[in-house]
DNA sequence: AAAAAGTTTAACCATCTGGTTAAATTTAAC
DNA sequence: GTTAAATTTAACCAGATGGTTAAACTTTTT
């Protein structure tokens, strides 16, 4: 039958069920919810997604694969290494605006099923092998402080991310509550952590 | 009535709401479990605590004040800026050490229900002014980089806190699950941050 | 020993929730 | 226009869950 609706409808619940599972979590969300989100009845929804598992396991790994953006053209891309991991921070806090939900969510669920995780990451094929290699060159050839690469990185995504995932209470704690002075911090932050970082890592 | 065995009971139940609460949130979180936990019935625990919400919120305002670890002792001791950065680090991550739980069920419960987090906030008479004015007295005095102070207590939060609430991320990602490496490598990050952070700051 | 509080047991209730079903209706395909 | 799929409606089911209740039993207080 008609493609065009199929797709049309499985694609409305699909972002409806994003909306709700990336706000509420797995355990918060209902799949009546999800239903009026995307403007139909609960019986069409089981009828596209057998069980709410099978939607959320959906939905978990489309919106995992959003948080690896393409490193791969940055990596064998010929800048310099400050260069890179200036546009890696800048792309990423980019990301995070755009879906501000994305933090919670992943740290949430990755914490209540840590099995369903790992399998996703299999599947997925994500391999963070090559970006630490290009880390550890830049280190011995002296452009960045020697330190354990895996640090590096870490300490990259914590700045990035952990903003977005405390937002309320960094909010209340640093900004009065100001929603608009938070997310103009969280804007500027593309510069202050890429200085941050380089501050620290850059010899000479 | 007999007042220590009430305590002892209160206690337990105490216990045991925290126990599950953190590992599993509010909404995760089943009364019968956490009667199981403390080893009492379900009755019981209506008994002493009347609903879910009143018991939850008792557990997350004792949670939450062990977030803020005594920073008064250190911002008024008289120890140069570098040492009371690299102590409050230290402090921090021992913290999170014992109590690997709290960072996910924080920001879960926080992004949950805000305005709930702000009562507690306001209730406890939190107040981080003191430490951004000594952070930036310290610019001043040109001990270390300019930069808005609310940055740097962000930033110093985000590498302490992250690495714990994206625990089963990372180990998966950088330490191919292996448990006892990822517990040693934040361990060590009680000097890894200190460094990191020390080295983007200071000055001279 | 009597009274009072602590605790258990077990049944019960109302509500919510994920999921199903069947029949009716609409929409598109042929 | 017939057929098949898409969608709605509405009722229903089973299990889970927060919470209650009453009666019995235990422990502590006095």
């Amino acid at each position: 039958m008609n493609e065009a609706k199929k797709d049309n409808t499985e694609e409305k619940i699909l972002n409806a069920a994003q909306t709700v599972f990336t706000q509420k979590g797995m355990d918060g969300t209902r799949m009546q919810e999800i239903a009026d989100e995307a403007g139909i009845n609960k019986a069409l929804l089981h009828y596209y997604f057998r069980s709410k598992q099978k939607l959320f396991e959906a939905i978990f790994s489309k919106v995992f694969s959003q948080i690896f953006p393409d490193i791969k053209s940055l990596i064998y891309s010929e800048k310099p290494i400050d260069e890179k991991l200036g546009v890696f921070i800048e792309k990423y806090i980019d990301l995070l605006m755009r879906n501000p939900f994305l933090p919670t969510f992943i740290l949430k669920e990755v914490n209540r099923d840590p099995e369903f995780l790992a399998s996703v990451i299999k599947k997925q094929g994500i391999n963070p092998a090559d970006i630490l290699q290009l880390l550890e060159k830049e280190m011995e050839k002296g452009q960045i402080r020697k330190m354990d690469p895996r640090d590096l990185m870490i300490n990259i995504l914590s700045l990035s991310i952990f903003p977005f995932a405390s937002r309320p209470l960094m909010q209340i704690m640093f900004f009065s509550n100001d929603k608009k002075a938070y997310k103009e911090f969280l804007v500027q932050r593309k510069e202050t952590v890429k200085s941050f970082v380089l501050n620290s890592i850059l010899l000479k």
